[in-house]
DNA sequence: TATAGGCATACGATTGACCTCGT
DNA sequence: GCGAGGTCAATCGTATGCCT
């Protein structure tokens, strides 16, 4: 059975996709997991060997301190933990690598770096390369000598006296090195303390790590990055460029790309000093195209005795029934397991004629033939593989007894399922990352079910079904299990591979191996990604506290939501009503200009020279904050050369039709990536639990922000423009003349430095008296509808289709008068859908009166309020229903007791609908509209219902 | 084990004015 | 005259979804 992260019977018809309407730019969506914290477990104890715990501990046990030191350890683990809870911890990965020596080559040709991990039993880092030829995959142990270290600002001497250190187990030596202190501008004397293992740095307790605290103060930088991750920024390897094995050695394989190109490329986008360096290092990245990498898509399907019960993984009591496998070179197969007077069925219209299909008669057999195939791919994908299917996989033979060590290519780590060999892509976790999902797939899809997924991408779904899986009959158990693989496999395909592409581009731009970037999110690449910086330029990565002290955290502008940190953003007070030819304005991604043009960094907001702190041209708009002018900010630096490589390079190219389809895919590819990038750099210099969070640089940007859209709203109308409306970076003038709005745009480019761009022309706009809300109709006839709840997907299905007729009503609207014709016409709708609601037409089924609200928190963590919504989940869970945090569930409005009714137990069941709560949810979706043009919804009402009222 | 803040809506929970009742 | 207990509207607080 597949397991999907949403339930399916309320997957909602996607959403009629309107190019125009989407503007989520520059922002962001919500969440994202991190892969692999693990912080409670003792280490285990065997070395090497451990494939389910990925923090195996080193060969020697840590020293125990001894009794007289007792009391101080005590404290410092005291101070430790009080630490963990401030700073994300990150587990070190131990990965068991299976090795052969013929693996290990000492020549290779330009391979694809695909990942690079720590080898616990060859206490080394070790790469796995792609090579495009042989399409095999290769390995390489570091030669260079290269340790686990951390920093700390104790003199050498001071770090040796200490006992425990010298005497851990781990412990190697000490070196003095120079490097940048950012925040303070200066060359910092630090002492280097390298160790055999990642573990003895950090992430065991007794590590040196938590030995370099002294007075309850730690004294160690850098302690917390991943070993892979700190070898990979030391030797500035970029995870998915090519890369040769020359006489043992692992080079960079130069990159093919024209050097016409490259230089015409420099010339666009260098638009000041230091830039240059930054065009050369990441040219390749940008540059270099990505191969058809072999890889299979895996999908198994359990025996479930129970409907609606998703078998459990961790005790895998059921057999797997089915294992589907697509790869990219046409292999399409499925082994199926054969049971006892079980049918075999016939092959459907639609079965797939190069399907093969294998029968096993003993489980054993089956699932040993998929670790073999598993086992030969580089790439293995899955959805929901590392919860569900690869987890289940190894569960399940381990409960039959297969030799895990030998035989199963599966390890398990927290959260997660990897792979011996190739790697594990589990492309549940990398849809469903807001950031893929909005700024990269354009919203294509709205739930991250499998089926949902693939309409919105492919425009295909999953297969429907005769039966439950368990009572299929073969043939349709097996095509049915082989299409899954399939979709997740064309997943990665549609779009000239535009998402591995993608993938492998992200890889580059993070520096993060396959397996971590799609499993991670935003913050981590970005994080990533500013690490590496620092060790290119040799500077010191600063830790939160450090930050903290030298700026402070404490905001000084106020929120004017509760609870929110800091300023945001200004929403101009709409206008209301009716106005034809409306223009919109908006600044091209403002924020990221903003981090450019005034030089936002954490380092360069309040930076520490007095001429700085004393200067007159650099202060922050309300605030005391001022910019350094000194120092170009190395994150203003970055986002403002991936904006403007994004925005004068790569957009234009993927929509150029003078060039070929390939360079506009692959420009189409870059310019999705960098998007990702450049929108949320801002945000996470705003988030307190990311590693450079600086409240005062994130405070500047939304001043800045601010002063551009008031000032822009002032300088119009002091043109004697009116303005009508404005969010955060746009303002809805009324019926500005050409010539006024190449003013306003001339303008901004001098007076602010931003690029202000007219974005759109509605024949008109009706704006209701609440901010975000508003409807606009094009010359075209399209309409674009923000906020209202006509198109929110919580509102049934039957008040958004009568919201959708009387947008159809509105759209051919081309003056005020038209308003009364419009009326008349709407009232009809209006009626018509009461007339059902009160029993005179066909009645609505529940599915079209449903309302689709998400529990977005385990049902037990809500609180003293049980919205309408938890009652209805907690009705399903007592029915046996599977409720997990995310479900979106589906519920009437009822007349009784409890007021809800889950659709899934409205089958067969007599209820009243609660008739007057329906008519006023229409009341208030038509309301939102009507007020704004001139008409009320009491007016529109026929006798039918008032006759009933008197 | 989370990239930001600003805004609208629905509805549950709490508060407090007001009333009735019983002694 | 007073306190207990009930009703109901106003107000506060929580939850969700959306905008940029």
């Amino acid at each position: 059975m597949k397991y999907s992260g949403e339930r399916e019977h309320l997957a909602k018809e996607k959403k009629a996709a309107n190019k125009d309407q989407s503007s989520i730019e520059d922002f962001f969506g919500s969440k994202h997991r991190d892969e692999d914290a693990q912080n409670d477990e003792p280490p285990a104890p065997v070395y090497g060997v451990v494939e389910a715990n990925p923090r195996a501990s080193p060969p020697p046990a840590p020293p125990k301190p001894e009794p007289a030191q007792e009391e101080q350890a005590s404290a410092e683990e005291e101070y430790a933990e009080e630490v963990a809870e401030e700073v994300a911890e990150e587990a070190e990965v131990i990965t068991e690598v299976r090795v052969a020596d013929s693996d290990t080559p000492q020549d290779l040709p330009s391979s694809f770096l695909l990942s690079v991990d720590y080898a616990g039993q060859q206490r080394k880092a070790i790469a796995r390369l792609y090579e495009p030829k042989s399409k095999n995959l290769y390995f390489w142990l570091d030669n260079t000598g290269h340790y686990p270290y951390c920093y700390t600002d104790l003199p050498a001497q001071a770090v040796e006296k200490i006992d425990r250190i010298r005497r851990h187990s781990g412990f190697m030596r000490t070196e003095t090195v120079q490097l940048l202190d950012l925040l303070h501008d200066q060359q910092k004397s630090m002492t280097k303390v390298l160790a055999g293992d990642p573990l003895s740095i950090g992430g065991s307790s007794g590590s040196i790590r938590e030995m370099l605290v002294q007075d309850g103060v730690s004294h160690a930088w850098e302690a917390n990055i991943r070993y892979r991750n700190c070898y990979t920024y030391d030797r500035d390897i970029v995870p998915g460029l090519m890369y040769k094995i020359e006489r043992g050695n692992l080079v960079l394989s130069s990159s093919k790309t024209d050097d016409k190109i490259i230089e015409e490329f420099r010339k666009t986008v260098q638009d000041e000093e230091g830039v240059e360096k930054l065009v050369s290092r990441y040219a390749p990245v940008f540059f270099t195209d990505v191969p058809d990498i072999r890889r299979v898509a895996v999908d198994i399907e359990v025996f479930a005795p129970v409907k609606n019960r998703v078998p459990d993984p961790a005790t895998a009591n059921y057999e797997v029934i089915a294992v589907g496998l697509a790869d990219n070179e046409g292999h399409d197969k499925c082994l199926v397991l054969k049971r006892k007077n079980h049918p075999e069925g016939k092959k459907g219209n639609d079965f797939p004629a190069n399907l093969e299909i294998v029968y096993f008669d003993k489980e054993v057999d089956m699932i040993q033939e998929a670790f073999r195939l598993i086992d030969t791919y580089p790439i293995v994908l899955t959805f929901v593989g590392d919860a569900f299917d690869l987890n289940y996989l190894y569960h399940r033979a381990e409960r039959l007894g297969i030799d895990l060590k030998r035989n199963c290519p599966i390890t398990l780590g927290k959260d997660m399922a990897l792979l011996k060999r190739g790697i594990h892509v589990d492309l549940y976790k990398f849809l469903k990352n807001p950031s893929i999902r909005i700024y990269a797939l354009s919203g294509a899809y709205e739930q991250n079910n499998l089926d949902a997924v693939a309409k919105g991408l492919l425009g295909v779904g999953k297969l429907g079904l005769s039966n439950d899986i368990s009572g299929l009959p073969y043939l349709e158990l097996a095509h049915y299990c082989w299409n899954d693989s399939s979709i997740t496999l064309r997943i990665t395909q549609f779009d000239s591979n535009l998402l591995l592409r993608l993938i492998v581009l992200l890889m580059r731009i993070s520096r993060l191996s396959m397996e971590d970037v799609t499993r991670q999110g935003i913050s981590s690449w970005i994080q990533s990604l500013f690490r590496q910086e620092h060790r290119t330029r040799k500077c010191l990565i600063p830790r939160q506290v450090d930050i903290e002290t030298a700026k402070s955290s404490e905001a000084q502008t106020e929120a004017v939501i509760k609870d929110k940190r800091f300023k945001g953003a200004i929403v101009i007070e709409p206008v209301a009503g009716v106005h034809f030819n409306a223009t919109v304005l908006d600044f091209a991604s403002l924020y990221p200009t903003i981090m450019k043009r005034h030089n936002i960094s954490y380092e360069t907001v309040d930076c520490p020279h007095d001429e700085c702190r004393n200067a007159t041209d650099n202060r922050v708009p309300e605030t005391s904050h001022w910019t350094c002018k000194k120092r170009r900010g190395m994150i203003s630096q970055t986002v403002g050369f991936f904006r403007d490589t994004r925005v004068k390079w790569f957009k234009g190219r993927s929509k150029d039709a003078s060039l070929d389809d390939k360079t506009r895919k692959w420009s189409s590819v870059v310019e999705k990536a960098l998007k990702v990038f450049v929108n949320a750099s801002y945000g996470v210099t705003g988030a307190s639990h990311f590693e450079l969070f600086c409240m005062p640089a994130a405070e500047s940007v939304t001043a800045y922000g601010r002063n551009a859209i008031l000032s822009t709203k002032a300088r119009a109308e002091s043109m004697g423009i009116r303005v009508l409306y404005g969010d955060t970076d746009s303002v809805f003038l009324d019926n500005p003349s050409r010539e006024q709005q190449e003013q306003l745009v001339q303008w901004s480019r001098k007076e602010l430095g931003i690029d202000l761009e007219v974005d759109k022309t509605y024949k008109y706009v009706a704006l209701s008296a609440r901010k975000k809300n508003y409807i606009g109709v094009y010359k075209t006839g399209g309409v674009e509808v923000k906020g209202l709840s006509g198109k929110k997907r919580n509102t049934p299905d039957f008040a958004q289709a009568a919201f959708k007729r009387m947008l159809g009503v509105l759209s051919k609207v081309d003056s005020v008068d038209g308003f009364e014709t419009a009326k008349v016409e709407i009232r009809d709708i209006v009626n018509q859908v009461i007339d059902r609601l009160e029993g005179r037409g066909e009645p609505y089924t529940p599915e079209e009166v449903a309302f689709r609200v998400q529990i977005t928190k385990d049902l037990g963590q809500y609180g003293k309020t049980k919205p309408q919504h938890v009652r209805a989940a907690l009705m399903l869970k007592a029915a046996g229903y599977d409720v997990p945090a995310g479900t979106i569930i589906s519920y009437i409005k009822t007349k009784g007791d409890e007021g809800v009714l889950p659709v899934d137990l409205a089958q067969g069941k007599s209820y009243w609908l609660d008739k007057d709560k329906y008519i006023d949810t229409l009341h208030s979706v038509f309301e939102q509209v009507l007020d704004s043009v001139g008409l009320e919804f009491e007016e529109l009402l026929g006798f039918t219902t008032l006759e009933q009222f008197f």
